[in-house]
Order: structure tokens, then C-alpha cells, then sequence
DNA sequence: TTTAACATTGACGTTAACGTGAAGTTCAAT
DNA sequence: ATTGAACTTCACGTTAACGTCAATGTTAAA
């Protein structure tokens, strides 16, 4: 199995070092160590940084994306507990839905406002003519 | 015309008005004032707002509303400065759709990871019956 | 006309998410 | 064996985006 060191994942997310460390800290990752105390990174931690580094980037803080990181990492045993988890990821997925179609809103009015922009332009190309 | 009171905004949007006078503090908005110097905000503004919060929640940092807040508030008079407003909000636009198109990628994983969870479930409801 | 609810400007406090040394340890290469 | 790069753990510093007083002014209603 492949294992990676801190900095070639900082290299590899564009991230510095601290930041991992820091995801440590707070619990969003807990990587194991070899004899020296090196952390050792496996296919696992690179899941779960690129599910927080797409979290960061839609606006979820490191909060949220600590619930979502460990509701994807431990195996929920047992029928009640897996609807509960169930349960739980339906309502992350429906937030993230709900997200995508404020953002639709969002380019909508944006495409607009640019519309009046777009007028004024041709107002200003037909006077020339 | 009607005009609103800072506190009336603060309640319809649901932030305090410090939040408010903290976005005048850094330029995005700039309220008219009456005689005894109380911000008098319109619908200008409310607009200006709207598109603050939206920004704000899908990861836009305020340094970035800014340049769109402005964009849509000034005239561009000329040809050319019509251009190219009209050409950095098209860049803005397609920064929105990149980010639509992510989040769908992220709901996408998100209902993957969640199939394993679905599959648990029917596996253990099979072995019930 | 006084009282309560609003407004104003400072100005210092707070939290999340790291940045930035310092001081020491480990490892790979010369 | 020594050097330099990469690792470790403190621990204090920084920035954005407000929170939270304090001291004071305004206004509408009783």
C-alpha cells in the first residue's frame, strides 16, 4: 500500500503543511504514524482532503465538513444506526442541492443585470451606424 | 421613493446591524443620510444586499462581492469601458457555472458514497426475511 | 417633557483558519 | 560523520468578519 509524507499531499493539494496539521488537530483526519512519529498517509486521507477541499470551496466550514468526513468514514453497524446515517446523508445531499439551485438563482440575476449592459451597447453600435 | 432604516434591513435580512454598517465600513455600500446623520437606505441597496448574502454564501469572500457590487453599480459610459465591464462579468458568470458544475460533482459522489450504505441496509433487510 | 426605542461613532474583543518562528529529531546523501 | 532537507511539537501572531460594550444624539409617544 502506498503510503505518502505531509508534504507531498501539501504539494499535491497546493496547501502548506500547517494546514494538514491543523485538519489533525481538529479531528478531520487522524493519520497514522510510523516508529519516528512521521505521519503516514494513505489512499484514505487523500479521500478525505479532497472531500474537504471541495466542501471549503462551496462555502461548508470546517464543522460541517468534519460531520460529513466522519459520516463517510466510520461503518455504521447495525439497521437503526444505518438509517440513521441514511437519514443524515440525505439531508447533506438535498443541502448541497439546495445549494446548486441558489447558484442557478444567483447566475440568473447576474445574467440580467448584465443585460442591461448588453442594451446600452447596442444602443451605442446602432447610433454609429 | 421609499426609504428603510438600518434596523428595518437588519430584521428583513436577519443580520445584526452591525453586520450592516460594517459592509459601509468596507465599501460596499454608501447609504444616503439625513439631516441628523441616520443612514436612509432604498431599494439600491436592498438589491445590493440580496446579491452580498448570495455571494457570501457561496464562498465568495466579501473582497470579491465587492468587485461585483461595483461592477453592477456604476455606469459604464463608453464603448469601451462597456466592453470590458461587459467581458469581466462574463468572467464572473462562468466562475458561478464552474461552481454549479463542482457541486453537482460533489452531490455526485456524495449519493455514491452513500450506495454503499443503501446496499448494507438491503443486505441485512434480505437476511431478515 | 421625559422616557424608551431607535440611531450615531469609536474602540476593543472574538473566532475560524491558518501563518510563522523556535527548538529539537530523523533521514538521505555526501 | 556531518550536513541539509524534511519531520516533529509547542506556542504566539494574523486576518476577515463581525460581536459587544460605551458614550452620546434623535425621535415618537405618553
Amino acid at each position: 500500500m502506498t503510503r505518502y509524507s505531509i508534504s507531498e499531499l501539501a504539494n499535491y493539494f497546493n496547501v502548506t503543511t500547517r494546514t494538514i496539521r491543523y485538519y489533525e488537530e481538529i479531528g478531520l483526519l487522524k493519520p497514522e504514524r510510523n516508529d519516528s512519529g512521521y505521519r503516514q498517509f494513505t489512499k484514505k486521507e487523500v479521500t478525505q482532503l479532497q472531500l474537504i477541499f471541495r466542501g471549503k470551496k462551496y462555502g461548508f466550514n470546517l464543522d460541517e465538513i468534519k460531520e460529513m468526513v466522519l459520516l463517510f468514514d466510520e461503518d455504521p453497524t447495525g439497521r437503526e444506526q444505518l438509517r440513521r446515517t441514511i437519514e443524515y446523508g440525505e439531508g447533506k445531499i438535498s443541502e448541497v442541492d439546495q445549494r446548486i439551485h441558489e447558484l442557478q438563482a444567483m447566475k440568473g440575476e447576474m445574467e440580467s443585470l448584465m443585460q442591461v449592459f448588453y442594451d446600452e451597447l447596442n444602443q451605442l453600435e446602432e447610433d454609429e451606424s
